[in-house]
DNA sequence: TTGTAAGCGTTATCAG
DNA sequence: CTGATAACGCTTACAA
């Protein structure tokens, strides 16, 4: 019932009659020039096979000074993990893009900042001697530099801090909420609210600033009412912005949502209210991540998730298997774009009109 | 630029000048007696900070002949965390719960059959000599066996297959299910609809029967039709088998949904119908995952997820603290509970009168 | 109280 | 073409 010792490449060098270091040349593959016979490779193989070996990677990683691990860290969770949509689809495509490189991912996960204070989790990953190392949105710029300081390779997704060494890779929100406020714009919308998070962080600051210019540039005027920033909880800050708007004098007649989580506390609000999307309310989310399983179907600011998170595996791979150059951070930013499905009408009364 | 050699426990030793193997001894905190004085202990966790020594964890475990890790293989992905609420909330409770006792989790995803197919992801745990395994609905008996047959505990969750070695956890649906049958029925229901997967699954079988069950006991009659099975995709899945529901002629309800993706899917149905629920229709989903954040907030059958992932991982532990002693398979079956919320409400035309 | 030394399972560098 | 052999960084008897 308990486990014998787990087979080593000795066992099988022992069973095949044959020295260990020959099987470990067999195992690797074609790596240092073909050496051995045929013959030989073959009854390694199927000796291996037969007893069921599995590399100890530990035991190769302490020997090739290479863990094969690329560590990830998500930003702290809030709430639940339907409040954070972009981690995650950032976890399914790194996860995959790795293991086309041929590398492992170890996730770290911290349900709260004070788990994560600890620094277990970093720890975790160092110990783990992972050879890069993505954030996503890292929790302080100490973290970013336990790793840096180490020589191991960084990246940091979506929002930065600003580290030196560290790589970056973010998305420029100008060409997607611009596209967004050119299409309200379009439907004869000219009554246009906001609802983000608080300025505090630069991203966010760059998303209103982008909606703003947006607005300038078409010269539709924007109350401050209509700015909803400063929320905290996603769903339920979604739910309480929306309630504001729909209690102004002047109620607007499309809102552009900074997260598909707002956006579902929006459309609560608004369902409770019976304004319908989009006959008496257009919406346009941001994120597109799970905008398409709503009812409507949101039009949606989409960030190239997929695309960043490819970008960041390239990106270490090449400074993993490339040690000895020299590898200046890289800063990339790519670009939003915008996808129309049904949340979007011309306003109330403008359906037989002026299109202005 | 280049990373120098990571810090190692001799570095640490050299700069107080003592033995390396004193510097283990201190930092492996009061294993093996105290057998260090307090000057020299002072003067090695100090030198260990100023240097930043973290130690190898790989050569730990390959000295240890344990990693100190837990492997968890959900089950495979379906797109977004909306689409598969149960195994990302696992995810995130047996990372917690393993923290707290000591371990971390190693979890690998592949995002379809064929990925795992491969085997890759096993092979990784494997070659990591995880401590112990959690599967969340394993993909097929065989990658439960790789780990038994090494001797290595293993539990499944929710969805097991039948591996005799193996422990499991799962969940009774009767309780919950007969709940929100009593529920609707109190409420005044008799035509309530059943929304859920093949009934090739044991599990799905169970909830099926619960609810053919709970009928039965209460003389409610169910037409065939009333029966939706076999749906494939969540969120589609939902919305189709409710579009069948509503062109009926004798249309239900209440709709008993076997999971909250499937129900939104099926409340996109209903708002397109303009079939208000609760008013013209009820609802109740199963898994009581995101069922608060939709709107209406669903009535839901509550799987114990969290009480879940914590009985497995201390069902690990006890195997791998303790590896000399026998272990028979547990096999733990944790019940479902019944969360009332706005979904549901007398059906149509009983507002006032009957109520049986 | 501390140092020495063996060995965990690999890979890689040598000779043969 | 193949076999010794020396690390990799750590833990743990055992010796001093």
């Amino acid at each position: 019932m308990t486990s014998a010792r787990a087979v080593t490449s000795n066992d099988v060098a022992r069973r095949v009659g044959v020295s260990q270091a020959t099987v470990s040349v067999v195992l690797n593959g074609a790596r240092s020039n073909i050496r051995v016979s045929e013959a030989t490779r073959e009854r390694v193989t199927a000796a291996a096979a037969a007893l069921g070996y599995t590399p100890h990677l530990a035991a190769r990683a302490l020997r090739r000074q290479r863990s094969g691990i690329i560590g990830f860290v998500p930003r702290i969770f809030r709430q639940t993990p339907y409040e954070r949509p972009i981690p995650y689809l950032l976890s399914v495509h790194i996860a995959r893009a790795a293991m086309l490189g041929g590398y492992h991912v170890i996730e770290v996960n911290a349900e709260s900042s004070e788990a994560r204070a600890g620094g277990a989790l970093i720890e975790f990953l160092l110990g783990q001697r992972v050879d890069g190392v993505i954030f996503d949105a890292p929790d302080s710029a100490a973290e970013v530099r336990r790793f840096v300081e180490r020589g191991v390779p960084v990246v940091q997704l979506l929002r930065p801090h600003p580290v030196a060494a560290a790589s970056t890779i973010t998305v420029d929100p100008v060409a997607g909420i611009d596209g967004a406020v050119a299409h309200l714009a379009a439907l004869g919308h000219r009554r246009i609210a906001f609802i983000g998070s608080s300025r505090a962080n630069p991203v966010d600051q760059h998303r209103l600033d982008a909606f703003v210019a947006a607005l300038a540039d078409r010269a539709i005027p924007i109350p401050e009412a209509y700015l909803q920033l400063g929320l905290t909880r996603a769903v339920e800050g979604g739910y309480d912005a929306t309630e504001t708007l729909l209690a102004l004098p002047d109620r607007p007649t499309a809102l552009l949502i900074m997260g598909d989580s707002l956006a579902l506390g929006a459309l609560r609000a608004l369902y409770e209210r019976d304004v319908r999307v989009p006959n008496a309310m257009s919406i346009v989310s941001y994120d597109d991540a799970f905008a398409s399983f709503l009812y409507p179907p949101l039009t949606s600011v989409a960030q190239p998730v997929r695309e960043v998170a490819e970008r960041a595996v390239t990106l270490l791979a090449a400074r993993i298997e490339d040690a000895a150059a020299a590898h200046p951070p890289e800063h990339v930013v790519m670009p939003t774009g915008l996808v129309v499905r049904a949340s979007t009408q011309p306003p109330p009364g403008a359906r037989e009109g002026e299109t202005k």
